[in-house]
DNA sequence: GATGATATATAGCCAGTGCTATGAAATCGC
DNA sequence: GCGATTTCATAGCACTGGCTATATATCATC
């Protein structure tokens, strides 16, 4: 049991008054959804910013997608031939692409969860600049729950002084 | 060629009224410091975890990291790997391992932030369950100003009653 | 309608992060 | 001490998401 060495380290190996933390189950679990997330949040980035581009500029097209978001043209050209295959955008070469109707509505879901977050995080005080840094990150692990703890906070700012 | 265009769609290059957003620069620097913390998150969740195994459980072992964070073994072994070449942990094979002090460090600031991030969705109403969810994806991408903001509405709850 | 600029496609490289299968080493129980 | 169990290491695969370099297609202009 408890000489695995003798060395440093006297083996604390008592008798482990089991979880003072959570059990590994819950814990896997709340690291899984995580990875997902990790999996989709690439994609609403792109389905948000071109539905952005079409309403702003009447256009999206790959270069300035790809300037958009920092990075270089082909990458963005295998995301969206993805993007295509998965349903969420079609492409017309030289014209641009465009949402379909299940881009536009993850697009939509997307951008209302963006505005909720990143004005949360102004409401609360962060300055534009990082609150905007912070909500393009924080976005993609917001559920639907903590959406209504942001917007109920936000509601109730509202009634008692915009500032 | 089959006429790819002349379809729908005429040609939208209205005079363009400039940005109703930002500039491409600024929008592509938010997406750039996003896809960095990316890079960093993962490596977060290793030294805080680890740090968390050794308090509770007296070591860290290569088949627990990998059941609490529900990947395969060998996953774990890879990225211990990497850790301990960028100095962030030790191994010492069947004994566990364990963090250097720039180890300690980096799990002592992720649980600090964690631990603000989760209770701060807590205060808002959040279940706890879905908390400790959210949290483990947020965290990664919350600034310091952003936490000063959630620690400030953590101390006003206080005072105000707990609940 | 030729031509130069722009936009897109494609190939191939690299690193990261997941996996399974399997072999080697250490520890534990006896 | 020894066999069984556990722990770790390693190889190899798949997929993602960056990149550069380069070829091709379209557009715009004259
Ligand atoms: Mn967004
Ligand atoms: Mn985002
Ligand atoms: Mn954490
Ligand atoms: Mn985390």
């Amino acid at each position: 049991m408890d000489r695995p060495h003798d060395m440093t380290q006297p083996a604390p190996t008592s008798p482990k008054r089991d979880t003072p933390g959570i059990d590994a189950e819950s814990h896997a679990e709340g690291f899984q959804k995580t990875r997902n997330a990790r999996r989709t949040e690439l994609c609403e980035d792109y389905v948000e910013l071109i539905a952005e581009l079409i309403g702003r500029e009447g256009e999206a097209r790959q270069v300035e997608i790809a300037r958009r978001l920092g990075v270089a043209q082909p990458t963005v050209a295998r995301m969206l031939k993805r993007l295509a295959e998965d349903g969420y955008i079609q492409q017309r070469p030289y014209r641009g692409v465009f949402l379909t109707p299940i881009g536009e509505a993850l697009a939509a879901a997307c951008h209302r969860r963006h505005e909720i977050v990143e004005g949360f995080l102004r409401a609360l005080g962060v300055s534009d600049e990082v609150a905007r840094h912070d909500a393009e990150g924080m976005e993609h692990h917001v559920s639907e729950e903590t959406l209504q703890a942001f917007a109920r906070f936000l509601d109730g700012q509202q009634d008692t002084g915009t500032r």
